[in-house]
DNA sequence: AACTATTTATAAGA
DNA sequence: TTCTTATAAATAGTT
């Protein structure tokens, strides 16, 4: 448009297309703002340029989205409904699996059976049976495994106590030779923590100490005790 | 730009104002459109006038949606975040409800049983057994109406045997006067659409015909039948 | 980035 | 709205 008319087809020299990509880009801006203040209109322009470099033209008494927002509410389109819908249908089959767990569940725990045949009522008894069956062998075997560590530990602990007697004797007859010691070593070899207890005092609790009882529910005790 | 220099000002008069964003805005996308063809750029341009009308120029090689997707990937911003965290939102707490769901409903299967202590395997059995109390009980609540239902139309079609008993005796002694029938009675007051069936083989089948033996189970059968 | 010859856009009028 | 046209503005090619 000046110094000779050029045609309107892509610039093949790279950086005269860059040049006047930029000179024109900032007509067109001047010219958008222009329209803005002459004819109190918003004008929104996005430009990406060849090289992928992104210019945004916005009227100062406006935002790129509210625009956008009125371009979708003017030409009725949602241009978001592709995630939107996707999601839709995500949560519709979220909602469905929801909803036939609730109905399994509840018929497991003997609810809103009424609509079930007695075909169906016997199936999931014998489910429900079988399942039964798996729960409580799983608590049996859970606690034949405490029972087990627990009875080890007490073979541990008499042991100890026969070891510690046994020392005790030892002592006993050194004291006659004129040996004594403070005792602190007996804590030392039954290794607890607690330093106040009573050493001799083990054998005659009767109940363990709480470390080797924990995670033993209350109709266990009785079993443990016999 | 002719005929005088303008003042970039709002044009107050309603008229020119519109003739001159007419104008101009013509002017824009005849630049945008050269601009898109010499530089090879995508540009999109949206107008809003001041009497809320909508012009929108988008180069011919794209889509409105396509930039405005560059536009938020290039600036980071997502212009629908508040539809869509909502749903994200949603989503997420649904999964997590499935998956709370799922988990009961394993454990009720006898499966995942590992991470549960004794008191909760306890807890769990008990809440099965209850629950396998009501299937149990329902299943023979089921079997009961139907046992109920079943010896009613027993005692019915027995009286209507022993109606049509008395009536044969009735016409036998009538036919020694000369009084014959066709039979035909017998199947409409019996009230079976199957009209195939011999009247007097209903007391000696084994099995009582299918229509009333729906819906009941094999081991319904047995106990039908004492 | 600046210059400028020339093209293009457009304000005002019809 | 569209056409016309004088003139302002934009800009292609050059420096």
């Amino acid at each position: 448009m000046a110094r000779g008319k050029i045609e309107i087809k892509r610039i093949e020299n790279s950086t005269n297309r860059q040049v006047t990509y930029s000179k024109r880009r900032n007509g067109i801006f001047k010219k958008a703002s222009e329209l803005t203040v002459l004819c109190d209109a918003k004008v929104s322009i996005i430009m990406l340029s060849s090289t992928g470099k992104l210019h945004e033209y916005i009227s100062p008494s406006t935002t790129t989205k509210q625009v956008f927002d009125q371009y979708q509410n003017t030409l009725g389109v949602d241009l978001w409904s592709y995630h939107y819908e996707r999601m839709q249908e995500n949560l519709k089959k979220l909602k469905d699996v929801n909803k036939n767990l609730r109905k399994e569940i509840r018929q497991r725990m003997g609810e809103h059976l009424s609509d079930l045949s007695v075909e169906e009522l016997r199936d999931l008894q014998q489910e429900m049976e079988s399942s039964l069956k798996m729960v409580r062998d799983r608590k049996y075997q859970v606690i034949n495994n405490q029972i087990e560590t627990y009875k080890k530990k007490v073979r541990n602990v008499e042991q100890i106590h026969r070891n510690l007697l046994h020392e005790f004797d030892a002592r006993d007859r050194d004291q006659h030779y004129g040996l004594v010691d403070d005792g602190g070593d007996y804590e030392s070899v039954l290794g607890f923590s607690n330093g106040s207890s009573p050493v001799f005092a083990l054998s005659l609790q009767p109940n363990p100490p709480n470390d080797l009882h924990s995670g033993v529910g209350s109709d266990l005790t009785f079993t443990l005790l016999e």
